[in-house]
Formats: C-alpha cells, structure tokens, sequence
DNA sequence: CTTTTATTTTGAATCGTTTTCAAGAAAATA
DNA sequence: TATTTTCTTGAAAACGATTCAAAATAAAAG
C-alpha cells in the first residue's frame, strides 16, 4: 500500500504539502492541489488511520453496548445507532456484554488508548462511579438503561409513567394479583425519580397499586427472567407450586411468549385466567398465536437520539443532551 | 495516559526491555521482569494499538458484514461469531449493507489500511473478481452466502438439497400451484452445483418440481421480497390480481409472516387453501398465530464454523475451510 | 528597484511502539 | 587466566502520518 511519501514524490513535492491537501488545510496553491489530487488517485491512496491516531487525530471509532445482540429490542436499537453513526464516517464496535462488568468495562477501556471515540451504553453493568470515571478519556451516553447518580448524556424512556398506565390498565381489566418478573438482578427501589430503569419500573408498578389500595405480594417479583425459557420455566413453576397470580408483568416481550408458551401447554387460557403483558413491542409480537399487549418502547426514536446526542457531545462535551420518550401501551390480546 | 517510556523510567530501565517483557520475549532476566510488571501495574498501563498497529502488528479487529442486523438470522450469526472470536481477543466491526455494494466496499477496504485483519461476509453484494481482489490484504471467509467462484474459506448450507426436501414435501402434500419468493435481485440459474445460495435454492426447487413432473410458471417467480412487508405486499398483490397460487416458499420466515397475516385479513385459510413456506426458523417462528413450518438453517453452528474458519485461516493463509450443513425442514401448521 | 509583507513550500521533530545492532556482563571453554 | 560464547541490556532507527518553524517565493509598498 502506498504511504504518503508515495504520494509526494509522485506529484514532485514534499509529504507536508500533501498532507495539507489531505487535511483540507490553507495555504496550498490550486496547482499543486490539483498535482497532489492526481497522484492520490493514481495511487489509490488511503491514509493510515493508525498513523493518523498516532498523531493524535480522532479514530472516528465508536462501541456500542448490548446484553446479547439476539434481542430484537437491542437489534433496533443497534441497527438506527449504526446506521446514523455510519452516515456520519463513524465506524462502530460491537460488544455484547451478557450482563457482564468486565465485557463492560472492556469497552470502555478502549477509551484510554484512543482506539474508540465515545461509546454508547444500551444498558448498565458497571457502578456509576466506575464508568463516570472513564468519561474523562472519551464520551459516553447511555441509552435505553440509566442511573441517576450519572451525569452524562441519556436518553431514556419514562418507565415510571409507562408501568404505571399499564398496570392500571390490568387493574382496570379487574387482575387482582399481579406477578411482577424483570430481567435484572436485583431491584432498589429509591423515591427518587429518574434513578434507574429497573427501580422506576417497579415504582411505578407500585404506584398503579398504592392508588388502587391493592397491596403487592413480594413473593411474586421475580429476578433475573430474562428469555423465553426462563419465562416457561417461571410458569412452570408458578402452575406446579399452586402459586398462580391472575396476571403477570413481564420484562420483555420474550419472556411473555414464555409465560403464555407453558399457559398453552397446560391449558391455562390467556387473557382470561392469566392476563401477560409484555415489555417492548417487538416485530413479531403482534403477529404471535396470542397477540401480545405490551408496553411499546420508541426504538427508533431513541436510538435515532442517542446517535444525535452522542455526535453533539463529541463536538462539544458541554452539551449533555437529556431526553425522555413516553411509553405507550399496545393493547392486543394477552391482557 | 502513560506510556511505555513512562514505564520504562519507573522501572529505571530502558524502553526496550520493557518492549521485550510486554512481548513476552526472550532475554529479560526474571529480576527485570518483575521490576517491569510492577511498574506497568502501578501506572496502569497499556500499549496503544495504533502505535502498535504502525510497527506492522496485526490489528486484532475483524470485520463482519450482514444485509442488515434486524432480521434476527443474521443477529444470530453475529451473537456466535462475536462471541467466539471476542474469547480469542478479537474485537468486532459491525457493518450493516442493506444490500447495497459500496457499504461491503468499504468493509473490504478496511483490509487495505490493516485496520482489520479479516472479513466475515454474511451476505455477497460485489462480484467475485472484486471480492477475491481484496483476499491480498487480509483474511476474508464467506458463511450463509457463497459465490461458486470464490477461493476463500466458505461455510455454507446445501440449499439445493433442503429446498429440494422442501419442495417435495410441498408437492406430497398436494400443493399443485406453487410460488417462489426471494429476497434476491436476480436468480442466475446454473447447472453447476455450488455456484450460489440464491440459484442452488431455486434449482432445488425446480429439480422437485421436475421429478414431480410439474412445470413452474415464471410468473410465479418474485423477487425483491425480503420483509414482513413486502410479504404482506406481495400476497395482496396475488389476491386483488386473482392469481392465487396454493402455496409459496418465501425467502425468510419473515416474509411467510407477512403472507400469512396478508391471508388471514381477507380469510384466505392458511395451511388449506394456501400453503406457506418459511426459510430461517427464528425463534419466535413456532409461536405465531400459524406455527411456521419451515427450512431450519443451522445458524449457531455456521456461525461457529464460520468464525473457527477465520481463526484458521489468519494463522496459515492456505487452510481453506469448506463446510457445508445440511437443511432440515421443521414441519408445524402452515403447510 | 529595493524593502517589506504575505503567502506557499519544505525540513525536521514528533506521536508510542517494535526491532536491529552493538556493547557490556556473565558463563563456558580452553 | 585468557578466550570464546551466550545472555542481558540499551541506543537508535524505523513505521506513516501531522505540525511547527524556517526557508523560499510571490505580492505589495516604498
């Protein structure tokens, strides 16, 4: 491959010149411009992004976080984040983190020796402080998940008013005992609003309760459902124990077909003795053997947001931008 | 951050030894040694890729090229193929082609610039001198598409034998008027085994349909169809025309969704006046409204073949994996 | 025409590594 | 002990770009 020395001595002049008709700096006359052009193409020359980094220029390099790629919840998301990057000369970086803190951390350590730009966070592993701390070699922005104590730039969706409207709705449709069962793996609820995704979902839940004078059973939340097998298996457990709620909250739109999977098996009718309300709205969700009513999350819309926001603060880290989507309800069948 | 001067003046020694040490070469005494790592612990230190990068060491990262990330197929193949490749230190450039030929390009042309060291296609857009051309300058390994002409390592599915199986399946159960949809652009019969996906699926077919004494209408043939949408599309297109086949084999069991949602709107019954053919079997496939039957690709397993064949072919440039998986036909309630 | 000023062009230093080469120290051989 | 061989170590030259300061050239002013 041709090195910029290549270039020089093809067009007669020296690497400086060229490398200003590369950077599109001043003081470089049409002639030779012209000169320099030509022997670039003649060439086929590209410069080194390595060479350039060294330099101190920036990689135009961005990772982007997911749990696991296979949800297509994160698949949209991953999908406007690239495309929008893309179109901006950025080249992003895959990292599934399956809940991991060291996949996590990984990424963002790629901060440190300038081998990415920014990274853009679809869910929290680490503790805040941590990845605070990593913000001073490089922008990060959180999407989709989100953690109060965090003074970055966010973009979220109101999960407290979302999970409030639905179980409303539930309580509305006369379910009397609601199971309540999240993907993650512990849930602290503070009183603080906007804390994180997972304790703003339960607090709103909460809420729909505490106005309804209903009271919940903690022995019906359930940690750590977070796929179709692991929604079976909590029927399954549930139906074998005796313990069935007359409804149950889901964290995602896998886990409800799950539920409603072990529900057929057995005969248990959905929406009548059993209302499932899904969390995502997938594609296929309308179109499942029980169509699913769930509580639809503006994908596009938020991963179209945090590419923008992440293009600001790579601009200018003093714009933090901070916006939160509403959640509406998708009401079908399940419920 | 430090550097690795910054830890060779802690360590009280020259940038050399320190080099070794990192290298894990030979000639460093294990008094040296220790002195080093401890200084590389205290700093926190870790050598910067570009600089490395320009010193000639490979760049650790890999490309990988799907049409587009949405359809959970492909993600699928990008779970296994990140995570195999991510436990041997490699990390991952995701690009998304939407089948357009210029986004491959410029996956390819990340080769040029040792900015990767291979690329994994998914799909094929570019012709095969273009592609081959590009093999100079890293590895590259085709999975699920593949191009007869090609000498690189492929992993693959015997497309002619599973729509072949298909087809005769079809046929057995009585289906006379069978329609072909697929997501491709042209179909380029050849009678060659091996040249591609696109026409070994469709010689499979017609090879069925020949041993059945059947003929095809090329009428029957649509191309462009490669979402929900345009399955619905297409099949208010055969119905408002009248020409309603009695079954069709749809390129991806996203498109069979949108068919059968497009027959269920204007009750057009669903195995028995029309039959409909998935290709993929993506998990929630078994749980729409119709249990999808349809051709199973293998995928964690080429996935996996797939990213074995990269490891080894950047280790020796002459071992050209060649694999292909044999189709197996999930029968549920849609045929 | 000089002299001054502004513009274009270049040479050389630099970024953080790896690697070659030579020098010095230690070990092995005679 | 003198000599050769083997190990350790460090200084300096790359790698391919950018950039600063200085030199060369052109334009403007006197």
């Amino acid at each position: 491959m041709p090195t910029i020395s290549d270039v020089a001595r093809k067009a007669g002049l020296s690497v400086s010149t060229v490398s200003r008709v590369i950077n599109k700096k001043p003081h470089v006359s049409q002639q030779k411009e012209t000169l320099v052009k030509a022997a670039m193409k003649e060439l086929g020359y590209k410069p080194m992004p390595a060479a350039r980094q060294l330099r101190g220029t920036k990689a135009k390099n961005l990772a982007v976080t997911v749990p696991r790629i296979t949800n297509p919840f994160f698949a949209d998301l991953i999908n406007v984040i690239e495309r929008t990057l893309d179109s901006k000369g950025y080249t992003i970086i895959l990292i599934q983190t399956f809940g991991r803190k060291d996949k996590e951390l990984d990424a963002l350590k790629l901060l440190t020796n300038q081998t990415i730009d920014g990274v853009i966070l679809c869910s929290i592993e680490n503790d805040a402080p941590v990845i605070q701390e990593y913000s001073k070699y490089g922008s990060i922005v959180l999407v989709n998940e989100y953690l109060g104590e965090l003074d970055l730039p966010t973009i979220r969706a109101n999960q407290y008013q979302g999970f409030k409207e639905a179980t409303g709705f539930l309580i509305q449709r006369g379910y009397k005992n609601i199971a309540y069962a999240t993907g993650h793996k512990n849930i602290i609820v503070t009183k603080k609003e906007g804390t994180n995704l997972n304790s703003n979902r339960f607090s709103g839940f909460q809420a729909a309760l505490r106005e309804a004078k209903m009271s919940f059973d903690p022995k019906m939340l359930f940690t750590h459902v977070q796929t179709r097998d692991a929604g079976l298996k909590l029927f399954n457990k549930l139906f074998k124990e005796n313990k069935m709620p007359d409804a149950i909250i889901s964290g995602s739109d896998e886990v409800a077909v799950g539920i409603m999977e072990g529900a057929k098996e057995v005969g248990v009718e959905v929406p009548k003795r059993l209302g499932v309300l899904g969390i995502d709205d997938q594609s296929l969700s309308r179109d499942l053997f029980i169509p699913l009513t769930t509580v639809r999350q503006p994908v596009e819309e938020m991963g179209a947001a945090a590419a923008k926001a992440m293009l600001q603060h790579l601009e200018d880290k003093d714009v933090v931008e901070n916006k939160v989507f509403n959640l509406d309800l998708v009401v079908r069948e399940s419920v």
